[in-house]
DNA sequence: GCCACTGTTAGCAT
DNA sequence: CATGCTAACAGTGG
């Protein structure tokens, strides 16, 4: 469930549970999964309370008292969901949180393992070589700083926007679906781009990101992830995954092509390259 | 069985 | 630096 709506969504419904308990156990099932250099051993978080529960762009960060932070990334398939110890944990369970009473624990669950963990210290995130290249909050930018950031760009326009060091949080999906509602090519080079093309831009991401949000984000393949949240944006979806349907607008076939190893999803008619260049 | 997919991204080549 | 391709993984569906 992995892009910004997803994770604000999950960081939401975590902070609700979690603020305040206490730690009694961590547990690590599979160590590939932690990308420490220096493997912690997650015993030592035993005792500690956890303070917050906060998201940057796909991150999830844990604070703890004790100047801890456990960050999560869920890649592709990963999960964060509270259960009961009576049911038994699976092959693709790779780290558990027990708190003391309180009669479920957090499990970490990632089937493709494209997701990981790691210890840190909290007042030592922000210095962190990852964090320091990511780039601004797409919902925390005013219109003056997303123009800065396409100055001597001039990469295509949707793999910039999948670059997590250029706009963190965006991913296969929202970036389709903030193309077709910019009425904008995904092939397009972004230095083609005038001042109302990019406002249309910031505007679509804006809307479609905060819509996402406030239905819980998208819930495709249920079986990975109905567990966690059953969002509902992707009844909303006007392209992703919609090969062959009509465009709500024009009612043109929606074409699929791949880009950067990915499945691409636009309105021929609406998004048209030529209309541009 | 084989091949093409899949909500990601680090690391490498150009 | 900027950009784009590939591999890491496990599972599903044709």
């Amino acid at each position: 469930m992995p892009e910004l709506p997803e994770v604000e969504t999950i960081v939401k419904f975590l902070s609700k549970h979690l603020t305040g308990l206490r730690i009694i156990s961590g547990k690590l099932f599979c160590s590939q999964i932690c990308k420490d250099k220096k493997p912690l051993d997650p015993g030592i978080l035993k005792g500690f309370q956890i303070r917050d529960v906060r998201r940057r762009g796909k991150v999830i960060l844990i604070d703890l008292d004790g100047n801890i932070t456990i960050l999560f990334h869920l890649g592709m398939t990963g999960q964060l969901f509270f259960s009961s110890p009576r049911v038994s944990l699976d092959r693709h369970t790779h780290f558990v949180l027990k708190f003391a009473r309180y009669p479920q624990e957090l499990r970490f669950r990632d089937v493709r393992r494209f997701g990981y963990l790691a210890f840190m210290r909290t007042d030592e995130i922000f210095l962190n070589q990852r964090f320091k290249r990511l780039g601004p909050e797409p919902l925390e930018m005013t219109f003056p700083m997303f123009i800065s950031l396409f100055k001597g760009r001039r990469a295509r326009l949707k793999s910039l926007l999948l670059d997590q060091h250029f706009i963190a949080g965006i991913g296969n999906i929202y970036a389709d679906e903030i193309l077709f509602r910019a009425k904008l090519h995904p092939l397009l080079s972004v230095s083609l781009l005038e001042t109302f093309h990019l406002k249309r831009l910031w505007r679509a991401m804006r809307d479609v990101l905060r819509q996402a949000i406030k239905h819980k984000g998208s819930t495709i393949r249920t079986y990975i992830n109905a567990k966690t949240h059953p969002g509902e944006f992707q009844s909303f979806h006007r392209v992703y995954a919609k090969e062959a349907h009509p465009c709500s607008v024009c009612h043109s076939q929606i074409k699929r092509i791949k880009m950067n190893g990915r499945s691409t999803y636009f309105c021929p008619k609406c998004q048209d390259l030529r209309s541009i260049c």
